[in-house]
DNA sequence: ACATACTTGCTATCCAGCAAGCAAGCCAAC
DNA sequence: GTTGGCTTGCTTGCTGGATAGCAAGTATGT
């Protein structure tokens, strides 16, 4: 009985709101514009509760950022392993993981954001970085190897990498600014999605320009 | 005589300096994080003239960005005019484009910082955006017209012009981050160039690709 | 003399972090 | 099986530091 009445603990429950109410209001507002009061009242505790859990602000922050990374890195890796399994041509398999991480961008905007932000302010909260540069190094080893491509640093298969992250972040961030100034909207989802085929047939032409020189 | 002691009066040197450093500090560390005094401190005035010149710290902000919209749009202009002026092959054209593009942005990156943030707070200093707006339509105008392709609200135009500008902007946001977890070097102005040329060919094969779509 | 450029003192506001308090679950002893 | 004490989740009051904006002052050029 009384399986949850109002007034119940629930720590687990309170640290989870907590993170996704911090991740949720730094992502649109910023590190110094976002109060721990504000992050408790949206996450339906106290003004001292995210404190409480975390210690500090940068604390809290440290944790958003680490699971958005973890997240991201986990993302790459079933990526790959998806591409893997099946038998795909090298075409199929690029294309479906630009794909991929277009939709997976998309559906996460929060995470761009805060690595935006962080990137923009150079790392303020200058953690190891460990999970990053996991993520970037898979899929780095992963378009190498899958497209047979230079794989050494700044090599060919790093710049494609480059490209297809910029693309498919771009949209993410400047849906409602630059991306209508220059007459593309992203507002709809069928919108997103011819965005996303102009990206495959970008980059889809790109590689076999790169296959063209190599020869 | 006394052509400058010290203690001379000269606001429009002041007026400047006050721009300049708190362009540069707003785009380091962000509207929030940077206060009057620190502005006034980097523009060599007292703590209190760059609310004395500007008013509120909001319209000091607003200044800011009005005078990198500006910036922006002379650029593309410019730009045009010298595509225009000479008889240049279409692909020369467009490879100009983003040579220059790309190179504007390299040795402005307060500009794409602010504008980056800008977009990441939703323009919570939601000017009618007027200057923005007519830099991306000339830029689109401009692709449309000397590459003879569709114009059309999210046509092949728009969508090219997005792909140039997502890829010419990433680098400056992301060369200590991003770029080299994935393995890109873009410390050194050759890497830099490296990375141009990758951007350009990637642009070049799209190009030729959505020509052929077309026939 | 007067206006204008610029500075300095002040105040109200905000907020992070701390410390004290309250209440809910848990467990042991009886 | 309930009573009392302990731990832990969570809230609230407080304090010191930062800062935006204003108001009053000082200096400089005309």
């Amino acid at each position: 009985m009384a399986a949850s009445r109002e007034r119940e603990r629930h720590p687990e429950r309170s640290r989870a709101a907590i993170l996704d109410a911090a991740e949720q209001l730094f992502a649109e507002h910023g590190y110094e514009a976002t109060s721990l009061a504000e992050v408790g009242l949206r996450a339906g505790v106290s003004r001292g509760t995210p404190g409480y859990f975390f210690g500090a602000k940068s604390e809290l922050y440290r944790a958003v950022l680490d699971r958005c990374f973890e997240d991201v890195r986990d993302a790459v890796r079933g990526g790959r392993e998806r591409a893997q399994s099946g038998s795909h041509t090298t075409e199929a398999i690029l294309q479906g993981a630009v794909s991929d991480y277009f939709d997976f961008l998309s559906a996460r905007p929060n995470f761009v954001r805060l690595i935006e932000r962080e990137a923009l302010s150079g790392g303020a909260v200058q953690r190891d970085g460990a999970p990053r540069l996991s993520a970037g190094q898979e899929a780095l080893g992963a378009i190498a190897a899958e497209l047979g491509l230079d794989p050494t640093p700044s090599g060919d298969a790093a710049q494609l990498l480059l490209s297809i992250i910029s693309l498919c972040w771009f949209p993410v961030v400047h849906a409602a600014t630059v991306a209508p100034a220059v007459g593309v909207d992203l507002g709809s989802s069928g919108a997103l999605a011819l965005r996303k085929q102009h990206v495959i047939s970008l980059v889809m032409h790109g590689l076999r320009g790169l296959y063209a020189e190599q020869r």
